[in-house]
RNA sequence: CGGGGUGUAGCUCAGCUUGGUAGAGCGCCCGCUUUGGGAGCGGGAGGUCGCAGGUUCAAAUCCUGUCACCCCGACCA
């Protein structure tokens, strides 16, 4: 039982003045939490006893499906991520530090290596496998930008497992069971997700899934169908038009040059074709011209990871904007950047402003890497720069005046845009990564020349999978998603405590009374918060109780003298009068219904 | 890294333009009254005004530099 008369817990009148988002004013008002440095914070009692709360639900789900639970020091050596490439891949985002004698270490991220070491340690035949081992542990990464309180930090805690297969298709039944697992942990938290592909690309197409958890602070952003596809949109893949065929191309209009001058811009040019040339666009019923069809044509430095650099010319339908996270992961791992004046003076061909295909592909003499737009197909007709200053080509066709080097997924995605599957149009949503559950395949395992022995004595390398859950972050997702005006809702699975207990009012009586039923609440079972300080009026009890959030409170006052006392619901505001002796039996069927 | 904002009591803030004894509300301590919606009265504790220089008889206030924090963006599982 926590008393409140001597508890740990001070509740603040207002607002912190640091805090943006609900969840994060509420957490440190209430109590809960309190900021130390930026994004790190320190959990008091209230906030631990929810953080555990998660936790456990967490475990729980985990050992249904046979996880083994483990734990490894946040603190570790550089050599394993050495081995991987990591300690330099992970960059400024990693807390590195020394020890005394000038070693390297870390606080790690994420713990892929330890934990195959640890199995390369421990096993070494196919009969060992598959197995699951998780860890509930303080992850360490140093964001550039932590916000919204819990949202983003730079210490959490989260639960990490990696499953461990001889053949892919015990990846994939491991990676099932995890999905299922975090289906039911999700659900038993009271957090919607929504489960959305996300991009594997760069890790070799092998299969990735993020719970992303619909909110409007949320730092994703997802695409939802009516049909129920779901995905980031890093990973949407563009719906292409039919390509036509070479009959119908050949019937199409020949392209031809026009003067253009000053349309170096879509919006001019698409202004200019409507003034010089109004009726002939293709794209609309009464021929306007319309910004899609002018093929947009932009230039970025290819960075490879060698450190080598190329020029790379995407076009795209004029009315899309490139979207730089889908850029990057199209372009992974080269990093794209803008093309700079100096860049353009090195290549003539790319007259700015004016540029088309002419004279770009890699077959072509300038060897500029080409790439267009999915929507780019065969047979479909566009204007684009003529390369060449104040002039552009009309009808210019794909397949029959031009080709690419292959197409790339970086145009952006728009509300109304078909889904791929064919399940109506997309919606763009706002959401918060609560997991992410991941085929890594045998990218580490090879790194770390984990492998066992097979049925014929050959050892092949394993197969592995890692599975997230950021608990720090469902406090903050619960918090945010449950409260209103007065305070913090939590649902009864995370609750601090199941019941609380306020004596309101100056007799002796009452108090005794609260006490009694307090014990008799924490003899059936429950966890209960005792409001009996002295001296402190009903109506603070009363806003430190809607603050604090516990589902169900007793309320013992002056109806005592007439023998009942009230059970509230934080949820709903519900009051519900009984005798005292009533109180057990009555939380009992709250709790239960 | 770019843009914007803020640093004054435990918390939320005023004071700064126009330099002159450090302020309010809440919280905290003591006493009396009060006890169903953040009580009243009286008394009290608590601040090198982010830090360092400078100007001045005198700096929270003006100048220079610096640090920290918050927000937006860039970046980032």
């Amino acid at each position: 039982m926590i008393r409140m008369s001597s508890s740990f817990i001070r509740t603040l009148r207002e607002d912190p003045s640091d805090a943006e988002v609900a969840s994060h004013k509420l957490l440190v008002r209430a109590g809960y939490i309190r900021r130390s440095a930026p994004g790190v914070y320190t959990w008091l009692p209230l906030g631990l006893r929810v953080m555990r709360k998660v936790e456990q639900i967490v475990r729980e789900e985990q050992d249904r499906i046979d996880g083994q639970e483990l734990l490894f020091s946040a603190l570790q050596p550089r050599e394993p991520y050495e081995a991987t490439g990591r300690w330099e891949e992970y960059g400024p985002t990693l807390f590195r530090l020394h020890d005394r004698k000038q070693a390297d270490y870390l606080l790690a991220p994420t713990h892929e290596e330890m934990f195959a070491l640890a199995v390369k340690d421990l096993f070494n035949s196919y009969k060992d496998l598959p197995v699951m081992l998780y860890q509930v542990q303080t992850k360490y990464r140093d964001e550039a930008r932590p916000r919204a309180g819990l949202l983003r930090v730079r210490e959490f805690v989260m639960k990490d497992a990696y499953s461990f297969d001889v053949s892919d298709e015990g990846l994939d039944r491991s990676y099932e069971k995890q999905r299922g697992a975090y289906q039911r942990t999700f659900d038993r938290l009271g957090l919607p997700t929504v489960i959305c592909q996300a991009d594997a690309g760069a890790m070799g197409g092998s299969r990735s899934e993020e719970f992303l958890h619909p909110t409007p602070i949320g730092e994703d952003t997802f695409v939802v169908s009516e049909g129920g596809y779901a995905a980031n949109v890093e990973a949407v893949t563009t719906v292409a038009p039919a390509a036509l065929g070479e009959d119908d191309i050949a019937a199409l209009p020949a392209s031809h040059v026009e003067d253009t001058p000053g349309a170096s811009t879509i919006a001019a040019l698409t202004e200019f074709s409507n003034h010089a040339f109004p009726g002939l666009g293709t794209t609309t019923e009464d021929g306007t011209w319309t910004r899609y069809e002018m093929l947009k044509h932009l230039v970025y430095l290819l960075t490879h990871p060698d450190g080598s650099t190329e020029p790379l010319v995407i076009a795209l339908p004029g009315d899309r904007e490139v979207d730089p996270k889908r850029l990057e992961t199209a372009v992974a791992p080269a990093i794209a950047t803008a093309f700079t004046e100096e860049d353009f003076g090195r290549h003539p061909v790319l007259r700015k402003g004016f540029i088309g295909p002419a004279g770009l592909g890699l077959d072509a003499p300038s060897k500029i890497r080409y790439l267009v737009d999915p929507r780019v197909v065969p047979g479909t007709r566009w204007v684009a720069g003529a390369g060449e200053a104040d002039r552009h080509v009309y009808d210019l066709v794909y397949g029959r005046d031009f080709t690419a080097d292959g197409t790339i997924e970086a145009a952006a995605v728009h509300d109304g845009d078909p889904a791929p599957d064919g399940s109506g149009p997309l919606r763009l949503t706002r959401g918060m990564e609560m997991g992410h559950i991941f085929q890594l395949g045998r990218k580490y395992a090879e790194a770390l020349d984990l492998k066992v022995l097979d049925e014929n004595g050959k050892a092949v390398t394993v197969t592995m999978g890692s599975y997230g859950i950021g608990v720090t972050r469902a406090v903050a997702a619960i918090a945010e998603a449950y409260h209103d005006e007065k305070g913090l809702v939590w649902p009864r699975s995370v609750a601090p405590v199941d019941v609380h207990v306020l004596a309101t009012g100056k007799d002796a009586e009452v108090f005794e009374e609260a006490a009694r039923i307090a014990a008799a609440l924490e003899e059936a079972g429950y966890e209960v918060l005792l409001d009996d300080r002295p001296k402190v009026s009903p109506g603070v009890k009363f806003k430190d109780a809607e603050l604090l959030g516990i589902p169900t409170s007793v309320i013992v006052g002056r109806g005592l003298a007439g023998g009942i006392v009230e059970v509230r619901e934080r949820a709903d505001g519900t009051v519900e009068e009984v005798a005292p002796t009533q109180v057990v039996e009555t939380v009992r069927a709250r709790v239960e219904s």
